[in-house]
DNA sequence: AAGAGCTTGTGAACGGGAGAACAAAATCCG
DNA sequence: CGGATTTTGTTCTCCCGTTCACAAGCTCTT
């Protein structure tokens, strides 16, 4: 949510518009898209590709995609396109997948356990270094290879493993005493996958996955389209309309 | 993404500035999480909550969340601020979670299982009615209660069961042809957690959660606080000090 | 070698959402 | 009963992101 560093317009006069380096928070969300789409292109064995193809498979408008591409250089060839596997790289570069990130998992349950055993991160830059529980009867069980350990020696973990990545996966009612565990072992990026909102201090990023919010997304426009349907026209007052969806199931 | 009914602004003349109806999307966003607070509070006995009470603990401004509820109507009271249960039943209803839905989930693999497994649903308004997968070895498995049947049987599931919320957690490479059967089902609104961009029809809902790339966000916001902090002041060029950042891990 | 045909990169217009600020309403208190 | 206090609902402004539209630049053909 909360920027990091200042990537703000300079304010100094130096009117160097050359973007200086502030990549838009809603681009940075797209890079990992492209990505994705490069490295399947890449796979079949297609050399370069426009960006109407690109748009074509990863659903992002053509003209939006040239730009957020344009942040980050001048990557592509005009009458060509983009060369699939240098702009592949490029955006690994950019998001730091050049490298491998080691992540920690907090609360192996049903859902930790999942992610400990999903192949998934390997392939995307990322590597499970370690997975944490406070029960310790789960302490010593093995997913995906890696031993769980007692969550009071997350500490030592973080630090001889290079850490900076937590996945939170505890119960929601954990989730804030977790996260200050983790920031104070140094962890400054925290995936949370509880229902529940954590504050950490300025400079760690956090991110929420919340199902049941995705869910209930649905479930508002899934309960439009029901009073929708079933009837023709849509003039009528809605709370009527919601009332009457409601009521008969 | 795409939304549904036309919630854009009415071109015709008729200045009923009154929103109609047009709830913005970001604002329903937030909706299921001020749901969560107040169902928080409610328990805790709290009788009544100002804005920034419940800016407080859903970490959301306070004039922002002032205005999203007026969207729904004017549920507060000047002076004193939202009575909680009213304002949690206001919320439930727009959301449309005075009635359960049912949803199917399609794969039951690791993460099928941990959701299936998942006991924060029915307390959420989301009920798991059906189990599917392609593989015959898995069919008459229990998860939650839930029988596992063939993905033949969908259309049969979907209709007598009236589901129209699909959870789609099969392997990427399934999940465009799974997500076609589950359109022909009448499924309307998709859930889908593989990595890979599906295409439906209009009408039809889709929203995507990704964890690698929400992990890749974390990364990239990662490897500027690294490059940041392994150096004093930010002037130099970035190109460099991303090159120094993943030269040394 | 020059023109035709694409495709990129970007300037500009536009729309929506975020936040500050304030007037309107309700309660509290003397 | 009236003014002080609190808190909502709303208006206004600003900023970010999306989209359109097109000139610039590259390749291919003739
Ligand atoms: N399982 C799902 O499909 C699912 C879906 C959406 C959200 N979630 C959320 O994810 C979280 C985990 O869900 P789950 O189903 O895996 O729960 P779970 O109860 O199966 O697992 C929780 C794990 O966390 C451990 N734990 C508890 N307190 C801890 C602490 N202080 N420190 C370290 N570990 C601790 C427990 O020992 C347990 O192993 C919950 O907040 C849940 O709401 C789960
Ligand atoms: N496990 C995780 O933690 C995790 C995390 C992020 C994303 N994902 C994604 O979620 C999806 C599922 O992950 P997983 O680890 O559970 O995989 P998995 O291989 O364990 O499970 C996939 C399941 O889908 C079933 N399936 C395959 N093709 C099907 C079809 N056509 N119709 C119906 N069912 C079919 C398989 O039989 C299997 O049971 C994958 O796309 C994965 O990339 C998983």
């Amino acid at each position: 949510m909360k920027p990091v560093s200042n990537h703000g317009p300079d304010p100094s006069g130096s009117s160097e518009d050359r973007a200086g380096r502030g990549i838009p928070e809603a681009t940075v969300a797209r890079l990992p898209i492209y990505l994705r789409a490069l490295t399947l292109l890449a796979e079949r064995g297609v050399a370069t590709a426009s960006s109407e193809d690109l748009a074509a498979t990863t659903g992002v408008n053509s003209a939006k995609l040239r730009k957020d591409l344009s942040y980050l250089g001048s990557y592509g060839t005009r009458g060509v396109g983009y060369d699939v596997e240098y702009l592949r790289y490029q955006i690994a570069r950019e998001i730091g997948l050049t490298q491998d990130w080691p992540v920690v998992i907090i609360g192996l349950g049903n859902l930790g356990q999942a992610l400990a055993n999903y192949a998934g991160f390997g392939t995307r830059g990322f590597r499970v270094a370690a997975l944490v529980d406070n029960d310790r009867a789960r302490v010593g069980e093995m997913y995906g290879g890696v031993g769980v350990r007692h969550l009071d020696e997350l500490d030592e973990l973080v630090r001889e493993r290079d850490v900076s990545i937590g996945v939170l996966t505890t119960p929601a009612a954990a989730a804030q005493p977790v996260a200050d565990r983790l920031v104070r072992a140094g962890v400054t990026s925290i995936l949370n996958f509880a229902p529940a909102v954590i504050s950490v201090p300025a400079g760690v990023d956090v991110r929420k996955v919340d199902l049941s919010i995705e869910l209930q997304i649905l479930a508002y426009h899934e309960l439009r389209k029901q009073v929708a349907g079933s009837m023709g026209a849509a003039t009528l007052d809605l709370d009527d309309m919601v009332a009457r969806a409601v009521g008969s199931p």
